[in-house]
DNA sequence: AATGAATGAGATTTCATTCAT
DNA sequence: TATGAATGAAATCTCATTCAT
C-alpha cells in the first residue's frame, strides 16, 4: 500500500497555475506567484516548465484530453445503434457536465487564454476534429445531408458550445443545465442537417 | 515643444491602437508604442485616454456601433414585409461584409481582447441585445416558436457567428464568404425555431 | 465707484497656490493644477511666475511681512513705556492670532515647505531678525542680562513658537489659545533672562 | 544574475538612503538612485522596502531609538539622586552629542523629512513622550509646579531643541556646543517651572 | 532536485515647460 | 495677455530569469 505523500512539484505547479490563471488570467499572473502558491521555491518553477505559457499549454492539453474522453465515453454508453439525436445529446450532456465539474480548467482552456499566448498552440482546431469526424461518419452513413461541410459545421457548433458554456460558467445561476443542453442540441448541425425520411 | 497636426491626436491614436492591438494583442502593446506609432509624443497619449484599456474600449464601442448600424441598414433595405429568412440573411450578410471590410476592428472587438481588460466593459452582452430583441419581436408576431428563449438563443447564435468570423478572418482563403453566410443562416435560431405553416 | 471686477491673474494664482500647497505640500502640487484651480489657462501661470517655487516664495514673503507687521502693531499698541512681559505677551498674542486667522499661510510659510524648495530662500533667518533686535535693544536698556546671545536666543524661541503653532494648527482643539500664549511667554528668553531688581 | 554581497542588502540600502536623503531630501531622491548608490540592482530595492518612504521610516525609527537610548543612558549615568538641573543637562548634552555624531541621521529624522511623506508616521509625537513623562514624574515628586502641562511643555521644548540642533548642524561653526547646551538648558521647562524652596 | 536573493529591461504615468494661436 | 495641446525626461514599480548555494 503506497503511503500518501505530498504531491510532486509539477502537479503542485499545475494546480496552482490553474487556480491563478482562472482567477486572474495568464497575463496577470507571474511565475513567481505560481511557484509561491504551489508552496515551492521560485527557482523550482523553471525546473519543470520553461515559462508560464508552457504550464498553460500543459493545462490546456490535459483539459482537451479529459473533455474528449468524457464525450467519447458518453457516446459509447448510449451505443452506436442508438439514434442520431441520442448520440448528439449524450455528447452535449457530457460537455456540459465536464464544464460544470471543472469550471476553472474549462475557462483556462477555452476562455480568454485560448489564443493569448504565443507559445501555447491553438486549442480550438484540436477540439474541432472530433466533432468534424463524427459528422463526416454520419454523412457517409447517409444520416445527414452530403451538402454539409463537416469541418465548417463542426467549427460553427463548437464556437457556439464554447461561447455558451463560458458564459454559463460565469454565473451558473443564469440558466439550468438542461435548458443549456436543449439549446445546444437544437443548434447542433447534425440535427439541422438530418436527412428526414 | 508642441507641433501642429494634420489629423487630430485622438484619431491618430485610435488608428495606431487598432493596428497594434490587432497585430499583437492588448497585453503585448504599451501606450508609449501606440503614441509613437501615431507619430505623437509619449505624454500625448494620456491627454486623450486614461490608459490603453480606455483606448481599447473606445475602439470596441466604435466597432459595435458600426456593426449594429450595418445590420440595421441591411435589414431595413430588404423591407419589413419580406420573409423571415430574407431578413436573417440580410443581417448575416451585413455582419460578414463588415468583418471582411474591417478585419482589424472586428478582431479587436470580438477576439482575444473581448474580455481581457478590467477597464473595458463586456462586449458580447451589448451585441446580444439586438439579436435577442429581434427574436422576441418575431415571437410576438407568431413567426417563431414561443418556447424559444430569445436571450439564450441570441447568445448562442452570436457565439457561433463571432467564432466563425474570427476564424475566417485569420485566413479568408479558408472558405468563401457565401458558404460562411450559408452556414450561419442555417444555424440561426430564428430559422430553426420557425413556425412552419 | 470702482466696479467690482474679477481679481487679476497673479492674485488668483497666489490664492490657488496657497490652498493647494497647504493641503498637499509643494512637492505634491504641480503648476498646471494651480493654474486650473485659479481658473486660468496652463500657460498663464508662467506669465506671472517662473515656477511653483517662485510662487511659494511670494506666498512666504507675504506671510512673513504680515506677521511682522502684526507683531509690531501689537507691541506699539501696548506702548513702549509698558513692561517687558506686557510687550512680550502682546507680540506672542499677535503671532498666535495671526496663525489662527491665516492657518494656510502660516503652514505654507513655516511648515514642511519652509526649507524644501531650492529656489525659495530661508524663511527662519528672516523672521529671527525681529526678535533678535528686540532682545538686543532690551539688553542695551539693561532690562535683560548681557550674557544672553540675542541671535541664538531668538532662534531658539522662534523654533519653539513655530513648532507649537504648527502643531496647534493641525488640530486647534488640542489646546486653548491662551494656554498656548502662556506656554510661549513662559519660554520666552526675554523673561527668562530678565534682570530682577 | 545575482551577486554575493559582503554586507547585506538592507544595510547597504539604509546607508545609501541616509546619505542621499540627508543631502537632497526625500522628494529629490529616487529609489533607483538609492539602489545604485548602494551598489545594488534596481529591483533589489523593492525586495527590501516597499518604496522610498518605507526606507525613510526605517531610518527615522532607528534614529529615534538611538536618541532615546542615548538620553536615557546619560540620565542614568548622573544618577537619579542628582539634582533636576544636572539630569536635564545630561539629557540635553546627550542630544547635542548625538546630533553631532549622527548629523545625517538627525537631519533625516527631524528635518524637512519629518512630516513630508504620507507613509512615514509622525516623528515628533513619539519623541515627545519621553520628555513629557519625565516632566510628569518630577511634577509628582513635587519638584516642579503642578500648573505646568507636561505634554504641552514637552512639545514646546522639543520644537526648540530640534530647531536649534538642525540649525546648528547646517553649520556647526556657528556656535560652540556648550553654548548651545546652555541655551537649551535655560529654556527647558523643568527648570523654568522649578519649585524654588 | 530545490531554493530565493539579485537583476535590469521595460511598462506605466506624471508634470514642468514650450509655443503657435 | 491668455491659452492649452503637445512634449519627453524622469520616476515608480514589476517580473522573467539566473545562479550560487
Amino acid at each position: 500500500m503506497p503511503r500518501p505523500r505530498l504531491e510532486d512539484a509539477p502537479t503542485r505547479l499545475l494546480a496552482a497555475g490553474l487556480a491563478l490563471f482562472a482567477r486572474q488570467g495568464c497575463e496577470r499572473v507571474n511565475s513567481n506567484a505560481i511557484a509561491r502558491a504551489a508552496g515551492l521555491g521560485i527557482g523550482t518553477f523553471y525546473l519543470h516548465f520553461a515559462n508560464k505559457y508552457a504550464l498553460l499549454r500543459a493545462l490546456q492539453l490535459r483539459t482537451l484530453d479529459g473533455l474528449r474522453a468524457a464525450r467519447q465515453a458518453a457516446v459509447a454508453a448510449v451505443g452506436s445503434e442508438s439514434g442520431l439525436e441520442e448520440q448528439v445529446r449524450a455528447s452535449v450532456e457530457a460537455a456540459v457536465a465536464f464544464a460544470a465539474e471543472h469550471p476553472e480548467a474549462y475557462r483556462v482552456c477555452f476562455g480568454r487564454e485560448r489564443t493569448a499566448p504565443a507559445h501555447a498552440g491553438p486549442v480550438v482546431s484540436e477540439s474541432t476534429r472530433g466533432i468534424a469526424s463524427a459528422l463526416a461518419a454520419w454523412q457517409r452513413a447517409g444520416v445527414i445531408e452530403p451538402a454539409l461541410d463537416p469541418a465548417l459545421a463542426a467549427r460553427a457548433y463548437l464556437a457556439m458550445e464554447t461561447g455558451m458554456l463560458l458564459w454559463w460558467l460565469e454565473d451558473p445561476g443564469r440558466t439550468a443545465a438542461d435548458k443549456l443542453v436543449e439549446t445546444l442540441v437544437r443548434g447542433h448541425p447534425a440535427l439541422a442537417a438530418q436527412v428526414r425520411g
